[in-house]
DNA sequence: TCAAATATAGGACTCTGGTCCTATTTTGTT
DNA sequence: AACAAAATAGGACCAGAGTCCTATATTTGA
């Protein structure tokens, strides 16, 4: 199975040795934030996971905010690097290419990291700042693939409809991570799941426009 | 503002003035929950908040655990009081009584306690058993009106796909709660999001057949 | 090879938080 | 009024966790 593949950001370790340090670190966070929440994250833990002692991590990280600020970005960065590659991959028509991205984000939250370390992520940004703003940046990046896709699937749509139906997508698509997510109840369902998205997404991209969004008007059934 | 309305779960406190305890630590706790996450929540901040000791406090909750299950029955059967509400007000047809419902929904994670909550109730079900039994509790039932109205909207479709997209159009609108809740970045553009979702869901509703869902044949655009 | 920078362990220190105990007051019942 | 049950405060206890300090070891570059 892929796993996120996190990286060190530049200038926080000078040797290499450091370098690795720091990435088992950030490693040893992730781990405990996904099986335990952000709840059981604590140094001693981190710095055990890591191997290394309470000391030598707070040489690395003075203080847990610094830590969990890391481990945010670096997480955060490494599904940003993801989804510059999901685009290639895809089919060549628009529409194959929209149902591609659907199909990929959604299997993609039936990893445990994805179920488990997202929750946690909007949780912690409802009262860190920080992480609001991080969490702000992901899906701000996650949503300009399918902006693009759903301006060529309707031109006639304005910028601010196109973005409101980009961030339903986005949105709808996270919301299905606590039902059908790793070993979730519904997670059996999965693939139904996603071909009933796909196939809403597309009705909706397809047939949305501007009034129907702006003010409210259903369009009745011919 | 609306809010949610706690009651005391029978067999806790023997007199009156008990009743009323259980009443205030329960709503305490609520709001430390809502204001600072789990990770803020503990005893001592409860007991203060109610206008107790800790010492009295743990008479009625002899530890945290039993307190957080308290908590959480307690909001939860709050909410599933409100979905009893929410089909009686709705409309005539029944796209209004669909439409209304959503509309609904979507409106109430605009709140701060709903859009504080949930994540909340999310993250600590990825690794409390009750918590996550208790979610499921919850959901089932707020998705018992949507598996009504999809049977009476679309009445070929099986049960199976009918449970489906029941479960994907509750789950979609969870989803928009880090996005479209209170405070939130797209706050203001919650109507129109209303409106997008209103609209996409009677079109999945009406349009959707067993076939694309259980084997993923995509509709051909005519 | 040697010095400076880097990395590391171990422990101490303090604060917080969950839990428990006991003595006292309040409440409801007969 | 009297008694038992319920409610309450206060404090003690202990484990855990974040932070900090210092002495040593290791690595790198000159």
């Amino acid at each position: 199975m892929r796993s996120i593949q996190l990286q060190v950001r530049p200038g926080t370790a000078a040797f290499s040795k450091g370098q690795e340090r720091v990435l088992k670190i950030l490693q040893s966070a992730q781990d405990l934030m996904i099986s335990g929440g952000y709840h059981n994250l604590t140094l001693r833990k981190v710095a055990s996971g890591a191997g290394i002692s309470v000391g030598n991590l707070n040489y690395y990280y003075s203080n847990k905010q610094d830590l969990l600020r890391d481990l945010l970005d670096t997480v955060i960065a490494a599904y940003i690097a993801e989804f510059d590659n999901v685009r290639q991959d895809a089919g060549v028509s628009l529409e194959d290419q929209f149902v591609a991205i659907v199909r990929f984000i959604i299997e993609d939250l039936g990893t445990q990291e994805t179920t488990n370390f997202f929750p946690e992520l909007w949780a912690l940004a409802n009262h860190d700042e920080h992480a609001a703003e991080r969490m702000d940046a992901l899906y701000t990046k996650a949503r300009l693939v399918l902006n693009e896709l759903v301006a060529s699937l309707n031109p006639d749509l304005s910028e601010q409809s196109r973005e409101q139906v980009a961030l339903f997508i986005s949105a709808s698509m996270e919301g299905l991570t606590p039902f059908v997510g790793y070993q979730k109840p519904w997670a059996n369902d999965r693939d139904a799941i996603s071909n009933i998205a796909a196939l809403s997404f597309l009705n909706l991209v397809r047939s949305v426009n501007d009034e129907a969004i702006q003010s409210g008007t259903l369009t009745p059934q011919p």
